[in-house]
DNA sequence: TTTGCCATCACCCAAATGGGCGATACTCTG
DNA sequence: CAGAGTATCGCCCATTTGGGTGATGGCAAA
């Protein structure tokens, strides 16, 4: 029986990574590389070019994130078949890739028959995540939740606001704010606006 | 005239990273990779059995950093050759890797040919920082200095300890806790303490 | 030696912060 | 429909924060 070759799209900044994820492919005879992008605008390109049966995608490109790479794919190309391979490890962004519409998330640290797995399932069609990536996004939905506001409010405390003009720039009371404040620092279990900083950072919150 | 080829040992806890260096330096025919360690245990084993002229140290592993493994390594063996090769590129990362004794600094988002480059340089004896790492460094020592006592301070603040918890941390005043604190956010340029988290962390003062 | 930086502490004071309690209104889900 | 979560605002109040100024002693570089 004679399948066709799994073809493979690699976007990653880095030369090393891109290199790395040859190597590890090149072993499997039924997968293909078929082109790389160094950034979000040659993936995009590359993509619609191509067509590949399966994308691998860094989460922190150069011009913008992965995941909104991924939410455009998706949405010019519904059948676009992605896998987040990320730094970032947090449920926080395994949830945020996959309501972008990735297929599937493994993170950087991983050996190379993992990502084989992954591309081999998600050309399979079905959804793939590690099982620790699993558990994380199920302690994501219950324990942390910050709201929308909540996340706008703390983003601007990361960058030194005081309430005052924090409720300026949302056009809020700055009672609102200290609401909001009050909330948020009671979810992340932080003492202070500084340590909720600290720990929204290291939650994968706060991007830059 | 007949070289021996350069021996080199890789440490990094990511397969595809290690995959990806020895993608890079298997088409250069005088150099030769003649270990791998995923960790910095099994990285001063190895550089003990082995002896390599270069090892590429990952900044961050599992067990220790990079740069508490490159202290030790050249304590034990002050003529061993270390290179850097880290996803952090701050003045502060590159001048503590400096201080510690490695002979080399490269950001992983590198491309081979610089990596190439700086092995070829280290082998030969001279040091190797890319050009942009060379004026970070310089910056750093000019701009940015928080003297130790603010360092502590701030990754006090960082945990969400108020004033008076930290001077009964560091046997000190609170009022010298201020003072310490209106020092380092003139320094940073930081609005308030919150403020200062997200520069240090940026700026790479506050490892995790 | 003078100058600068560090570390230490003190006092004053206005402003910001954080907690608690309560209230309204909207949306979504069971 | 009831309950939960979100978003909005208000008030009270103790505590904390941040800025300013000033002072001492140590240490190192210019």
């Amino acid at each position: 029986m004679i399948t066709r070759p799994i073809r493979i799209l690699i976007v990653d900044d880095h030369a090393m990574i891109r290199l790395g994820l040859i190597g590890a492919l090149s072993c499997e005879p039924d997968m293909e590389v078929v082109g790389q992008a160094r950034n979000g605008c040659e993936a995009i390109e590359l993509h619609a070019k191509l067509a590949p049966d399966i994308t691998l995608m860094d989460g922190i490109l150069p011009d913008r994130h992965g995941v909104e790479i991924t939410r455009e794919i998706m949405e010019k190309n519904s059948t676009a078949k992605i896998i987040l391979v990320s730094i970032n490890e947090t449920g926080e962004d395994v949830r945020r890739a996959l309501e972008a519409g990735a297929s599937g998330y493994v993170p950087k640290s991983s050996e190379q028959d993992i990502i084989v797995e992954a591309i081999r399932c998600v050309a399979a069609g079905t959804k793939f995540l590690t099982p620790i990536l699993r558990n994380r996004l199920d302690e994501q939905n219950t324990i942390v939740g910050l709201s929308n506001r909540e996340v706008q409010v703390l983003r601007l405390v990361a960058k030194g606001k005081a309430n005052k003009e924090i409720a300026a720039i949302l056009a809020l009371s700055s009672d609102t704010v200290k609401t909001h404040l009050t909330h948020l620092m009671r979810k992340l279990g932080a003492a202070d606006r500084a340590h909720a900083v600290t720990l929204a950072i290291e939650q994968g919150f706060l991007r830059m």
